[in-house]
DNA sequence: CCTCTTGGCTAATGGGATTAGCTTCGAAGA
DNA sequence: TCTTCGAAGCTAATCCCATTAGCCAAGAGG
């Protein structure tokens, strides 16, 4: 290697934590190029240009947060499950909050072959297996349960809670709503 | 040439419109330029600059959902209400996705002189005043709300929900959940 | 008719993305 | 050890956009 050594991962790791530092918005391949000691167009040879790079960013997101919840989740069901899973949505949006916007970019390049070794979506929905819900209804609660933890980590990240009350007071009573109606949807009652 | 008639008015609802035709992320002077036929510069005689501008979109757009909201909520209450206004937040959102995502960054220059004729948020606590929620849990159940309506609105509008499974009906299943858990918050049981 | 404010313009600067094409490192093989 | 070749990194150049500076004319008020 010439000087530098770097590679597709390397570059793609330092752009994810300038990404949590300063905002994927802000992501630039200058800014990485500068981090890593290189000049910018050194970058082509490793990523896609910005979009690419910016693609690379959420896949890691991606995979990342799945085997955070996996983690989570592993040895837990029910309602036990699921809030021990929501709490590790909510760590793992404040610990990288670059990745974290950077994976909700991802639905726009799916189908690609994305290649997901740990999908936050299907971790969610075996935590949900634990309730009971009939087969026909497991989408609309998978989508409402994602719903819920990405808008309140959304809103909350963006600095939409102003108040003084306790945020995360606030998230448990979240979570422990979606308790309370996942029981009342499961098949027995 | 005073001859195009600018005004800071028709320039921020120019650039609204092309944040919900293009995006707001890809809102840019030179297109609001374009589409008004000046020259770039021009609009820095009506706009504080880029960041300027996009932030007299979210405040364009503040106003605006919170007016609606309102015309939903007004003559409804409880659950009622709930529907109508959750359906009125979808509904705006969908109408207008740049200025949906504008808003999203309003809080980052809240405290500011923002004077909304319309809060959106003042508005959501109206209608849960309708479940008899114990004061202590008003801001937490805003919350919920609020974290659930944008999260579902967001995950949507970015392509999140790929199954062919109807998206109207989990909305509405989301909103029924709001309405069951509110009511377990009431103060009556 | 004169003047002053003000909206719009052109020119110029700076920064980031991207492309083209050069150079040199370093490994594999004679 | 010497040669060759592919790839990594570099410089130069281009394009697009934001922003600033300074010019100029239009229109209101006297």
């Amino acid at each position: 290697m010439s000087r530098a050594g770097l590679t597709p991962a390397l570059v793609v790791q330092e752009a994810a934590r300038l990404s949590d530092e300063r905002g994927f918005d802000s992501l630039s391949l200058a800014m990485v190029a500068a981090r890593l000691g290189v000049a910018t167009p050194s970058l082509y040879k490793h990523v896609d240009g910005l979009p690419g790079l910016r693609r690379e960013v959420a896949l890691l997101g991606v995979n990342d947060i799945g085997a955070c919840l996996q983690r989570a989740a592993v040895g837990r069901s029910g309602p036990d499950a699921l809030r021990a899973t929501a709490d590790a949505y909510r760590r793992y949006a404040h610990a990288h909050p670059g990745r974290y916007a950077a994976l909700q970019q991802m639905p726009r390049w799916a189908g690609a072959e994305v290649e997901l070794s740990h999908d936050p979506v299907t971790v969610l929905a075996a935590v949900l297996r634990g309730f009971d819900i009939p087969e026909e209804r497991m989408v609309h609660a998978i989508r409402a349960l994602r719903s819920g933890l990405h808008g309140f980590v959304d809103l909350e990240m963006r600095g939409g809670f102003g108040l003084p009350e306790d945020v995360n007071e606030s998230y448990a009573l979240v979570v422990e709503g979606f308790v309370r109606v996942f029981r009342s949807w499961s098949a027995s009652g």
